[in-house]
Formats: structure tokens, sequence, C-alpha cells
DNA sequence: TCACGGCTTGTCCACTGGTCCAATAGAGGC
DNA sequence: GCCTCTATTGGACCAGTGGACAAGCCGTGA
């Protein structure tokens, strides 16, 4: 069965807490019995002082699922929990429903974050940013609709079968492209492609 | 009432979906009474041809929540999909009961995708200078002095025959030193390596 | 209708990029 | 002396890239 620890610095639980999970019990150490139980969720407080710590011991150890509750959710604190092992990072004050539906997901081995935040990390792993302005200017100049998509999907750092797979077209189109990109920005490669169209940062959205 | 639309190129409705959500419809296109209708799902197949075009289109769209669905999930599309616009990314032969659980995450705001590809998100998040704890800030914190060489020329634009011979090595010293590096900074190729320079503008002298 | 440009795909081939396994050699710390 | 880190190189191997040559479809304009 299912259980719920709330790691706590006073082995406090909020009202809403027990209601969302009437079972739920709170500690102040992460109790033994937890290990290799993956049908229970760790509910860690970023009141407790060296949390961060004490998600990274539990890492190692299969099984655990935990999610960090703070009182004043930002983006840094919810990065710093994920990448401490945390399986999701919400409100404090989150109501219960809210809290219900966390543990579902995670109990599932999915992953729960807020909106912005994914969105940050979206922003990250696509490194240069989206293309958004379609009226390319300098760096573009010359290339036609097609190209510029190839074009701005390659500096972004996709593979050729990436762009393919993005734009719904064979890998030889998009290669097909590239060449004749090649040809009329006088670069040698995609790399060249790539520089030159950072440095008319025109084309990118911040 | 919610209502879940599913845009697939046959309108084609798998028995799982109905399952799910019995009162599902199958579209071919976009219905327009979805616009500004934040209690409803689109759901989008990959199988559609222009499934990110259909996306962000949308995304403009106030209210609009759409997960795409792909029969064979990747972390490379999973990105497009997102960037797209997308709340969420799952498999498209999902259990019923986890097609409704995500139903209900998209449904409060949250975003929903499988583990793997969050954790890529976050490394690449983290790692792009979000890292509170560590002293350096700039993105060749951690490398070597030789690295740092290899790295610069390469984010240039220089082949590893060119960084060969401007550092008066071997091509194979140099793949050397790029695998290191990207190792280090958890960058999967020279491609990536530029983008993340580039960002971090300060890594480069003038 | 015909020509032309844009978009699409195919095959073949040489080169480049990146990884794995392995090895040698010097510098510095314990 | 021993051990670890760094720099260096080799060979094998496979995926990714780009060029050469060829050819199909579609829309516009002469």
């Amino acid at each position: 069965m299912t259980k719920h620890f709330f790691l706590s610095p006073d082995r406090q639980l909020l009202p809403r807490w027990q209601e969302a999970f009437p079972e739920a019990v709170a500690v102040a150490i992460v109790p033994a019995d937890l290990i290799h139980d993956d049908s229970s969720i760790l509910w860690v407080s970023t009141r407790v002082p060296d949390w961060r710590q004490q998600l990274a011991q539990q890492r190692g150890d299969a099984g655990i699922r935990s999610v960090v509750i703070s009182g004043a959710p930002d983006q840094a604190e919810g990065l710093q929990a994920l990448e401490s092992g945390a399986r999701g990072y919400c409100h404090a004050y989150a109501t219960p429903a809210m809290l219900r539906e966390v543990a579902v997901v995670v109990l599932h081995g999915g992953l729960w974050v807020g909106p912005e935040l994914m969105a940050r990390a979206i922003r990250a792993t696509s490194a240069g940013g989206i293309a958004t302005d379609l009226s390319s200017e300098h760096a573009l100049a010359g290339l036609t609709e097609r190209e510029r998509e190839v074009a701005l999907a390659v500096a972004r750092g996709l593979t050729n079968k990436e762009v393919a797979a993005a734009l719904a077209i064979t890998e030889r189109t998009v290669k097909a492209h590239l060449s004749a990109i090649f040809e009329k920005l006088a670069v040698r490669d995609r790399m060249q492609l790539a520089l030159r169209m950072s440095s008319h940062a025109g084309a990118f959205a911040p």
C-alpha cells in the first residue's frame, strides 16, 4: 500500500497534507523501511536545512520516490531539487487535489514540475533559442523559405536526421537544402553557418 | 465539460484512446471551437506530417492545451514537441489510465514528460549555468588548460585537422581532448559545444 | 505549351566526427 | 616508491556529413 512520509524539521504536518493523504506520517528523519519501497513517497520540505543532502543520499537506493515541497517555490530551487534526484517539485500550499495528482504521476514513473520551470529547462536545452522571425535579414538573405527553416534548425545544433524529422522531410532533402545554403552563403559547413547566424543575432529570439 | 480531440492523419481512434476517454473525438483538422476552451485537450499524433506546424499555430491561441503522442517516442522529438508548445509528450500506446493521468496534469496547468526526457532537460539546464554552488560560472569551468584551447578552437569553427595543426598535435589527440570536453560539459558534439560557449560570451577572448 | 525555379527524393562515395580499448610518459602528491 | 592526473598517440569501428550525378512533382509566367 502506498505510504506517504513528510520530512519536515519539526515533524509538523500541515492540515492540507493530512487532508490529501489521511494516512500520511510526518517524520524528522528518513525511515529505514522506505528503502526499496517503490510504492511509497517521501515528501521533503525545503525547511529541512540539509534537504539536498537528504535527497542525494536517497538517490542511490532503488525504489525511492521523492518530491520536494517548498513554501516559496522558485526555479533555481526547483532545478536543485530535480538535480538532487527528486521526482517532483511543488508548492507546500498546493491544494490536496494537486498533491494527490503529483503523487499519482510520480508513482507511475513520471516527473512533475510546473510549467515555468519546464519552459526554462526546454529553453536551455534548445541552446540557441527558438527561431521566431521568419522575415529574416543579414545572414539569411537570399535563402528561400524552406532553406531558412533548415538553416535555423541547423544553427540550433540539430543533426540532419533531427531537422528532417522536424520538417517532416527526408534526410536527403535536408542535405539538398544545406548544399544550397552553403553555396549561397559561401560557408563550408554547418559550423560556419551556425557561427555566421549567431553573429548576426537578428535571426534569434533571446 | 472536458472534451478530448485526437488529431491523427486518418481520423483513426485507437481502442485504448476510446477506452481512456469514451467521449473522445478523432479529427483531421483542429476544430474551431477548441480555441479559448481551456477545459479541453487536443491530442496530436506525430503521424500527422506537419504536427509541429499545427502545434505552433495553436500556441498563440489562449487556452489551448495540447499533448503530443508518438508511436515511437524519443528525446529529440519530445523536445521538439515541448518547444512547439505542447504541454505533454507521451507514448501513443500508453495505457488508458496513463492517458487519463496525463490529461489531469495538463488540465491543471502542469506539464507531463517522461523521466528520461526530463533528466536530459535538467542536465542541459543545470550545466548551462544554473549551478549555484560552483565557483566558476563560465562554460569552460572544469576543463584543463589544453582542453580549453581545443574547445575555443572548435567553437571558432575549426575542424579537427585545423585544430591539430594550430596546436601542433595529432588529430587523434584533438579527438581525445574533445571526448573529454563533451563528457565534462555534458554536450553531445561540437555544435552543442559551440552553442553553449557562444551563449556564455564571457568565455571568449576577442 | 514550355521554360524556370523551388521542393523533393534517390544512390554512391569520400571524408569527417566521435567512441572504445589500449598504451606511453611526465608532474606532482602521499 | 607509488599513485593519480594530464597529455599524448595508435588502431579499429561506426555514424554523421557533404559532394556528385540524376530525376521527379508543382506552380508561375512568357
